[in-house]
RNA sequence: GCCCCUGUGGCGGAACUGGUAGACGCGCUCGACUCAAAAUCGAGUUCCGCAAGGAGUGCUGGUUCGAUUCCGGCCAGGGGCACCA
């Protein structure tokens, strides 16, 4: 029996140079074993590896490491999302070139990923800021642009101040920037976008089809898609009243709510309001009071419910004598459907909120199952549930479903001016992805601004369209205008006078197909090589946080998509598999003062009364606060290179997967990491002192089992079954506890010593490897 | 406001499609070893009760021979979307 302790210091780099020398992770693309293509989202190089980060990729490494063990070809590679504006934000602080800085950052942090263990396939790294990948995505912008996949166009965008960049709607958070935290303004640019738009019916649809994804996941991008359906409606103007136009569209969901009708409203932004406004000073007034505040989203959400008669009388589709008084109103939106609504105020507390505040009155036309509709009145609460239609003329005594249809069936039946009145239509609320960013540490937008010519794409020979290194960021907004040279080029088609387009990509679309370069990262000719993405993907299981539910994963969904009908790719959807892990949280800890102490200062102690925290250094009290996602500020993080300095990347892989379920949140906590430790040197004594047991074993396997030996072997195969399961649904604090139950069962059949027969040494001897592969993806050194 | 998820010991959490609730660990208590401590090993640890026994999976009804699991209502915590017509 030996008295050794296991040496992670020694024995994990150890391990770590001989994975390397054999280089036994590498994927081939010519393996004819069945592929399984496992990925952790890339990290940004922000020069340190975080805890986060630690977790995310040991979840997935176990899984590669299992995978590859039962046989599979594994491709588990790695890579870096290394565009972005701290890049920039480093240069005008610390005067390093970003390039320079991210390039020292990806050094600095592959060598903290190394030491983690993990099975990586580095032979396929790349950064998303090589020439050499954005080369491939510049060719594919082309390829879109040709496809109508891309598009120019001019539209009111979110601008953040801060950032003094253009931000999707998805990177606004609250009325602000997701980095920057500034209130985001609304302006008008001219914009590159992609058409995400095109497929947001089949975006939708296909989220049926991804039965490996968190449920929650899926309806996140199912809402944010939006879709819903309703009537297109023509509403004739009285044309005494109006300033030319003589019709106003609008959307409904609500069709059959028609009779209850009481107002029409437009937005600020309508054609109509524009001309309205030119002949009415006070409605001018009014729509430039609505827009200054309509600035910032943040008053938006507080503002009350405003409008201005427009003057301008609309027709009801079903009567020509009930005229409708036309508003413009605060609350309705350009950008979704027509810019324009009918309001029934009685079933939308909006449109209540708004008659009641104007005096317009409510008519009541749906009445729920059971009340007199003689007695049904509304006054501060709208009705919006279910019901029969009442004061609706030809509608009544009709379910709402049952009038819907009448109301849609009438109106797309009834001409005017050559079409029909109605059109039933689908709305989504997803819009187009605009990409366009006013920085300079992106992907450059390949094409060229000339005067006559317009719009030219770089051609496809002539790139990549290179980032100028030379820049300084000694004014604010964007390096690449203020570059000297850059920009000043000749028309590809004329020959004459031309600038280069100055914004760059959305970082977003860098990391939207960098799972599909994976598969071939070394074709210098294309994005991908066409045969070999076809049978690499899809990724079958990808891994990452739940904040990328919406931007990165309907992007990506978006991006192969747009390859697929470019060519690159054979296939729609990237991730077969999705899982969103959870955070790593810490307690917090605070002085008398209030200021934040990190988790190394400070002392934890447990006794009969609680647990109590004092600095290390002074013995001063501490108190212990909330359990809180790490950050800086809060001082509660705990750094990899400490944990694995202090325990080994074993240790804390053990302890990361071991407290959870992969997809809560871990609470970090040193005693239990310490609990880690503890198991990880009971297994080696265990396991060398099975062995020396086993050496004894007989060399074939025996005819019989004797009662213990067959009890062992009970253990060892359940183990088996219940550790595999576990794993291929990613239950992995499950499988743990199983791996330590095993591992007890085995020292307590050695403890019982004496004298033992044949069977019973062979079936420990059994027990020892089938142990040992069952911890082995976790704790591989 | 709309939509969704979660609620189990002192703590993290187990319990496959309804079948011995609390696996496994952390902490704690007691014991062994030690001059002593650390480390290690052993025993115990849902609650009430000396015990027999009883109660118990947020609360409350229900379905069932049987409910942490299924259904209704409520409470609490968390998340997503948010003037989307």
């Amino acid at each position: 029996m030996t008295s050794e302790r296991y040496n992670a210091r020694e024995s994990e780099p150890y391990w770590q140079r001989q994975w390397d020398e054999k280089a036994i992770f590498t994927a081939k693309n010519g393996d004819i074993r069945p592929k399984y293509y496992v990925l952790e989202m890339f990290p940004y190089p922000s020069g340190r590896i975080h805890i986060g980060h630690v977790r995310n990729y040991t979840l997935g490494d176990v899984l590669a490491r299992f995978m590859r063990a039962k046989g599979f070809n594994v491709l588990h590679p790695m890579g870096w999302d290394a565009f972005g504006l701290p890049a920039e934000n480093a240069a005008i602080e610390r005067k390093v070139a970003p390039k320079a800085w991210t390039y020292d950052n990806i050094a600095a942090m592959k060598k903290q990923l190394r030491s983690i263990g993990l099975s990586l396939d580095w032979s396929r790294e790349f950064a998303t800021c090589d020439p050499a990948y954005y080369k491939h995505q510049q060719k594919m912008f082309n390829d879109f642009l040709r496809a109508g996949l891309a598009e120019r166009e001019k539209r009111k965008i979110n601008w953040d101040p801060v950032d003094m960049t253009v931000l999707a709607n998805e990177q606004v958070i609250d009325g602000r920037g997701w980095r920057s935290g500034a209130v985001v303004e609304q302006r008008e640019m001219n914009q590159w976008i992609f058409k995400i738009t095109k497929y947001s019916q089949e975006l939708l649809d296909a989220l049926d089809t991804l039965d490996r994804w968190p449920d929650k996941v899926r309806l996140m991008q199912r809402n944010w898609i939006g879709r819903s359906e309703g009537l297109l409606i023509r509403f004739a103007l009285d044309t005494a009243t109006t300033p030319g136009e003589n019709e106003l569209k609008i959307f409904t969901t609500r069709p059959d709510t028609l009779f209850g009708a009481k107002f029409m409203a437009i937005s600020a932004d309508h054609p109509l309001a524009q001309a309205a406004a030119a002949t009415n000073p006070k409605l001018a007034e009014f729509i430039a009071e609505i827009k200054r505040i309509g600035t910032a989203q943040e008053i938006i959400d507080t503002a009350e419910k405003q409008g201005f008669d427009t003057g301008i009388r609309a027709i009801h589709p079903f009567d020509p004598n009930w005229k409708l008084p036309v508003y413009v109103a605060n609350f309705v939106l350009m950008e979704y459907g027509t810019g324009a609504i009918f309001g029934c105020p009685a079933h939308d507390q909006r449109d209540l909120d708004f008659v009641n505040k104007y005096a317009l009155g409510n008519t009541p036309v749906v009445c729920p199952e059971g009340q007199d509709p003689k007695t049904f009145v509304v006054t501060d609460t709208a009705y919006d549930g279910d019901g029969r239609m009442i004061n609706s003329r030809f509608l009544d005594g009709l379910t709402i479903e049952q009038a819907k249809k009448e109301v849609a069936n009438r109106l797309e039946a009834e001409l005017r001016d050559g079409g029909s009145v109605g059109e039933r239509q689908v709305n989504f609320r997803l819009r187009d992805w605009g990409i366009s960013r006013q920085r300079y540490w992106g992907c450059p937008i390949p094409v060229i601004h000339c005067p006559t010519c317009d719009v030219v794409p770089v051609p496809d020979k002539d790139l990549p369209v290179v980032l100028p290194d030379d820049v300084t960021f000694d004014r604010p907004g964007n390096a690449l205008d203020h570059h000297p040279t850059w920009k000043h080029v000749n028309c590809p088609q004329c020959g004459a006078k031309a600038l280069r387009e100055t914004d760059t990509m959305d970082t977003f679309v860098d990391s939207s197909w960098y799972f599909a370069r994976f598969t071939d990262p070394w074709n210098d000719k294309a994005p991908t090589t066409r045969a070999v993405a076809d049978r690499m993907m899809p990724v079958d299981q990808y891994i990452g946080g739940v904040e990328h539910a919406i931007l990165h994963l309907l992007y990506s969904r978006f991006f192969t998509r747009a390859m697929k009908a470019t060519g690159h790719i054979g296939l729609s959807e990237p991730f077969a598999g999705m899982f969103t892990q959870g955070m790593v949280v810490h307690e917090t800890y605070q002085k008398a003062d209030g200021t934040y102490v990190t988790p190394a200062e400070v002392k934890v102690e447990t006794g009969a009364n609680g647990r109590h925290a004092m600095l290390e250094t002074t013995g001063e009290a501490v108190t212990i606060g909330a359990i809180e996602k790490m950050s800086k500020s809060k001082k509660n993080t705990v750094d990899p290179d400490d944990i694995i300095a202090t325990y080994g990347a074993d240790v804390a892989r053990w302890f990361m997967l071991s407290d959870s379920p992969p997809d809560r949140d871990v609470i970090w906590s040193d005693e239990r990491v310490q609990g880690a430790a503890r198991f990880v040197q009971r297994l080696w004594r265990l396991i060398h002192e099975a062995s020396e047991i086993g050496a004894g074993a007989p060399a074939t396997r025996p005819a019989a089992f004797g009662v213990s030996a067959l009890a062992l072997r009970k253990a060892s195969h359940g183990a088996l079954d219940k550790v595999s399961s576990g794993i291929e649904r990613l239950h992995f604090n499950v499988c743990l506890a199983h791996i330590r139950e095993f591992s007890n069962a085995l020292t307590d059949v050695l403890a019982g010593g004496g004298q033992r027969a044949p069977d019973l040494v062979w079936a420990i001897q059994e027990a020892a490897i089938i142990l040992v592969q069952l911890f082995a993806p976790m704790m591989p050194h």
